[in-house]
DNA sequence: TACAAAGTGTTACTTATAGTCCGTTGACTC
DNA sequence: GAGTCAACGGACTATAAGTAACACTTTGTA
């Protein structure tokens, strides 16, 4: 589903970048539980929240979604 | 803003296709004010939302974001 | 010159859930 | 055994989802 997707998809990134599940959500300015939850595909995230996300990740939302 | 150019292409695409505002609503499952308000920019949409109405368009994310 | 009908914009409202804030737990490393 | 990290929970607040109602414009047509 959809929401895995872009969990895993965020986790990965994240990753790649050695980043914390919470250096990440500071970055983000988004909770650190939440986005915990987002990872995990349980969070149904809204674009401004998903548009947090990739702006602290640094990755363009055509990028992000490569492959979807 | 990310919401005022997600409408806009939604907007774009569903006029390419020769569809109402209504006829789109119908096929996504989601109400023609709705819609409305996604496509002015109004509406902060999740991504489960989003996914229903690019299904409808048939279109994916990727092809969506073209350019963002 | 009306009129109906199709398409869209907009407001306002309820209810469902996105998103926050507090904390705990278990795994791993040092 | 202290520190970092991620999964998880409960209780709360903010806001998205979903709908009804009305206004306006355009186009066709009687």
């Amino acid at each position: 589903m959809i929401l895995n997707d872009v969990g895993q998809r965020v986790k990965k990134i994240r990753n790649e970048q050695g980043l914390s599940q919470e250096k990440l959500a500071l970055k983000a300015d988004i909770d650190r539980t939440y986005l915990a939850g987002v990872e995990l595909g349980k969070r149904n995230l809204s674009i401004k929240s998903l548009d947090k996300i990739l702006q602290a990740l640094e990755v363009s939302f055509h990028d992000f979604f490569e492959g979807m």
